[in-house]
DNA sequence: TACATGATGCCCT
DNA sequence: GGGCATCATGTAG
């Protein structure tokens, strides 16, 4: 499966967050697993720009928990939050500059009944697997999709995605973004204005409510 | 060593 | 539309 897909390489990760947070649309996050492969479609991210922006992680300067953002393009930078839920970013820009993208929402592709099964969602049926609502519960939020696969900081801070030996990673499978719109970031309070927000437009498993 | 806070999601109304 | 669980991290003292 996914023959035809091309992984990306840490050149992709390499330039302003705002760039790949745009460029990361319709590419599939994939997971690999003793029990099989798990994948999703991106169809929502958040730009994190490191100087400049308060609203990011590494705003404050270099600690032991934001590392990952200061280091080579294209790492996984996973921290955990409200006592409940883990994060996943990718690292962008040269080692030594801070920036990154957060993953927002996921369309499942591929796995959907291990996912559900991770995110403790009951699948009654066969019919259920093909319906939007159920489809939507399994990881249209950070900690939800973060969930779905089984991302956690103690296993995945500081894995290159952008590697094809790594049992997380991003591939471009030729999917083509129509269009995409750009709005303001989620769930923050400093920088809130800036539109750093980037959605497939239309899709239905964006975060939040109206979708 | 203590404390405030947060790039959230779930459940209830 | 709003309350709340729950804890790692950073900063102040």
């Amino acid at each position: 499966m996914f023959a035809s897909s091309t992984p990306l390489k840490p050149v992709f990760f390499n330039r302003d967050p705002r760039q790949v947070a745009r460029a990361l649309l319709g590419k599939l996050l994939i997971r690999k697993t003793p029990r099989g492969i798990l994948a999703g479609r991106i169809v929502e991210t958040e730009a994190y720009l490191g100087e400049g922006d308060a609203a990011a992680h590494s705003a404050a300067g270099k600690t032991a928990r934001n590392a990952v953002l200061f280091g080579p393009p294209g790492r996984a930078y996973v921290y955990f939050i409200y006592g409940n839920h883990y994060c996943l970013n990718v690292s962008c820009l040269p080692d030594g500059v801070p920036g990154g993208v957060l993953f927002r929402a996921l369309e499942p592709v591929t796995g959907i009944a291990q996912m559900a099964k991770a995110r403790q969602i009951e699948v009654e049926d066969a019919t259920t697997l093909a319906k939007i609502s159920f489809l939507k519960k399994i990881s249209s939020g950070p900690g939800r999709l973060s969930e779905a696969l089984g991302v956690t900081r103690e296993r995945d801070n500081g894995k290159n995605l952008a590697s094809p030996r790594s049992d997380l990673r991003i591939v471009d499978d030729g999917y083509r973004v129509r269009r995409v719109t750009v709005t303001p970031r989620i769930g923050i309070v400093k920088s809130a204005e800036q539109p750093l927000r980037y959605l497939i437009d239309g899709s239905p498993f964006v975060s939040g409510r109206s979708g």
